[in-house]
RNA sequence: CGGGGUAUGGCGCAGCCUGGUAGCGCAUCUGCUUUGGGAGCAGAGGGUCGCAGGUUCAAAUCCUGCUGCCCCGACCA
């Protein structure tokens, strides 16, 4: 293709609006524009990148023995009240109605419509397993769409879903999917990885997920140190630090009460004492599950976080998890938040194990302006009855599979592999006759990969000051052609001519920049796109037989000899 | 949804405090010169200053309300 044929339309300033590097690259690029909040149009340069992305996942897909189909954005209300999401899924789904007063929405995801064909079109286990796909756009309202197409309202999403009869089954597919995810995200060229993820309320056996990792990810992601150990943090299991509480360090002075008049947080307390966050403990009173406990206090170590997850999925907590309010906090112990502690609360308590194997710690009283020391379990308060794991794990602490400590990093989920069970078959009554003629529900499995935020996420790990540094598998063009006089001289017009039909007759998507426009400002602009591989054209090389070529990761550009055509078109596919 | 910021040509910004009829850089167009790293000179086009009210002889500027966008947080797949 010639330049001249696509619209390039790059920016010298950093939009003011774009806060992270690959939404400020495809600003400048004109990759993509921005239509309104969370809402991008794709240029037809981005859109090459976004195709290459699809037709990866695509090829992979077909080859894992998955079936393209492709269903509506809108949906009809009535298969989400079906399948009880009408009510649960909250503002994030984006609700409309027709002319005739019909409630719809637009599609955050479709496992209601995927499951609606599958009982229509699946009547024996002899049709199972299978797996349809579509690559279609995804609309969920957030409350905070930022950056860019990273985390948009509307974006363009890989979702997959099969179905099985017995779990075995759904397995064996999970595990296909697993494995054509990780060839997907290599073949593309992103440094990845699985992590162990939760699986939510929707129970299941197993879920995955995939993420770059990259600064700017929104996720936190616990690694292992010495295995191949990784998981989300949300899910990531946090050990006690003793093997045994009889393993507790020995009480030591007796239990004293002092003054901490406006000291409310673990750390002006350990401002005022001089005590390291790890001797204290915290108590946070949430919502209990039942009426005959309304309150229920979670205690944990004071430099440690709760995980609301795990919280969320004790049988004795309220979901979802909330904090109760000042007056509830008052009623139950007594005092305002800020001095809770669990010597003498009358609340039951769901204690940390790190917090359980504190001794001597600091924690509050119980009584406005005054907290405790030298406090010990057992001694001055009762021995922990309900020790679970409530906490989001930290760096250092040991992983959970017993190899190496874990480190945490920040992670872009790009990719979601999940069990889902029976859960929608169950409420739509998706239902095949087995071997014995009786109708059995489907299992089924679910499997997304977010592409639009690949591209945004390829860019976040291969950027340099002067652009874009496309993987070799995504980029718009993998070359590009600049002539230098393209115009004057017939020597570059012709040379560039060789050049563009040879390359184009090894199959390479090459672009010359017929575009009279000066050098500089071309380099500029395909560095900033981040073309990969670049042909220099001009007569003053031809003169001394040469054509140049850089690499755009390369520091410097290497003289090639012009007549060697093959040579320069190797260079490309090397 | 809570808190904060901001809104002036396609992009980035100044002007606002102290009201007097809109400006700079980039981009775009024309001409000439230039042509191996975002050119120079000369000229040109493009904005009812987010919207709606109000104050005033006069509002980009002061006041009120609304809206968009952005950031922080909470929430969520």
């Amino acid at each position: 293709m010639k330049a001249s044929q696509i619209t390039v339309s790059t920016l010298k300033e950093v939009p003011a609006h774009a806060d992270v590097i690959s939404q400020q690259l495809m600003l400048r690029a004109g990759l993509i524009r921005q239509l309104a909040s969370g809402l991008y149009s794709w240029m037809p340069m981005g859109l090459r990148v976004l195709r290459k992305v699809e037709n990866i996942v695509r090829e992979e897909m077909n080859a894992a023995g998955a079936e393209e189909l492709l269903m509506p954005a809108v949906q009809p209300a009535e298969l989400w009240q079906e399948s009880g999401r009408w009510q649960k899924y909250g503002d994030e789904l984006l609700r409309l109605t027709d002319r005739h007063d019909r409630e719809f929405c637009v599609g955050p995801t479709h496992e209601e419509v995927i499951t609606d064909i599958a009982r229509n079109e699946l009547k024996s286990y002899k049709q199972l397993p299978r797996n349809f796909y579509q690559i279609q756009t995804k609309f969920r309202d957030e409350r905070r769409p930022r950056f860019g197409v990273m985390r948009a309202r509307e974006f363009i999403m890989k979702d997959s879903y099969s179905f099985h009869l017995g779990t075995d089954s759904l397995a064996e597919t999970y595990q296909t999917m697993y494995d054509t995810y990780c060839r997907i995200f290599s073949r593309i060229g992103l440094n990845f990885r699985p992590v162990e993820a939760d699986t939510g309320s929707i129970g299941g056996n197993a879920s995955h997920e995939f993420h770059v990792l990259a600064e700017s990810g929104e996720d936190d992601i616990a690694f292992s140190t010495e295995s191949d150990y990784a998981a989300n943090v949300e899910m990531a299991e946090a050990l006690s630090p003793i093997s045994d509480l009889a393993e507790r360090a020995a009480a030591g002075d007796a239990m004293s009460k002092f003054d901490t008049p406006s000291q409310r947080s673990i750390a002006e307390v350990c401002e005022l004492t001089g005590a390291d966050a790890t001797e204290t403990v915290k108590v946070l009173l949430v919502q209990g599950a039942n009426e005959e406990q309304p309150v229920i206090a979670l205690v944990l170590r004071g430099d440690h976080e709760l995980n609301e997850i795990k919280a969320e999925k004790l049988p004795e907590v309220a979901e979802p998890l909330t904090l109760v309010n000042d007056d509830q906090i008052k009623a139950a112990a007594g005092c305002d938040a800020g001095f809770i502690g669990p010597v003498g609360l009358n609340v039951p308590m769901i204690v940390d194990r790190a917090a359980a194997a504190n001794a001597n710690f600091i924690c509050g009283a119980n009584e406005n302006g005054y907290h405790l020391k030298n406090v010990n379990w057992d001694r001055d308060c009762d021995e922990p009855a309900n020790v679970k794991d409530i906490r989001n794990v930290v760096a250092g602490d040991p992983s959970p599979d017993g190899k190496g400590t874990l480190e945490i990093k920040r992670g872009i989920e790009v990719g979601h592999v999940f069990q889902l069970g029976q859960k929608y078959a169950e409420a739509l009554g998706a239902k095949v006759l087995d071997e014995n003629g009786k109708n059995t529900t489907m299992d089924m499995g679910c499997y997304g990969i977010g592409v639009s935020r690949v591209v945004a996420s390829a860019i976040e790990q291969n950027n340099d000051d002067r652009g874009i540094l496309w993987p070799e598998a995504i980029a718009p063009f993998q070359a590009v052609i600049c002539p230098i006089g393209y115009k004057k001289s017939e020597a570059v017009s012709a040379k560039c001519a060789e050049l563009y039909d040879a390359l184009t007759a090894a199959g390479i998507e090459v672009l010359l920049d017929d575009r009279d426009i000066r050098p500089g400002v071309m380099f500029a602009e395909w560095e900033l796109i981040g073309v990969p591989h670049r042909f220099t054209i001009g007569d003053r090389g031809l003169d001394k037989g040469i054509v140049e070529y850089k690499q755009r990761r390369a520091e410097s550009s290497e003289d090639l000899a012009a007549d060697d055509i093959a040579q320069l078109a190797a260079k490309v596919s090397a």
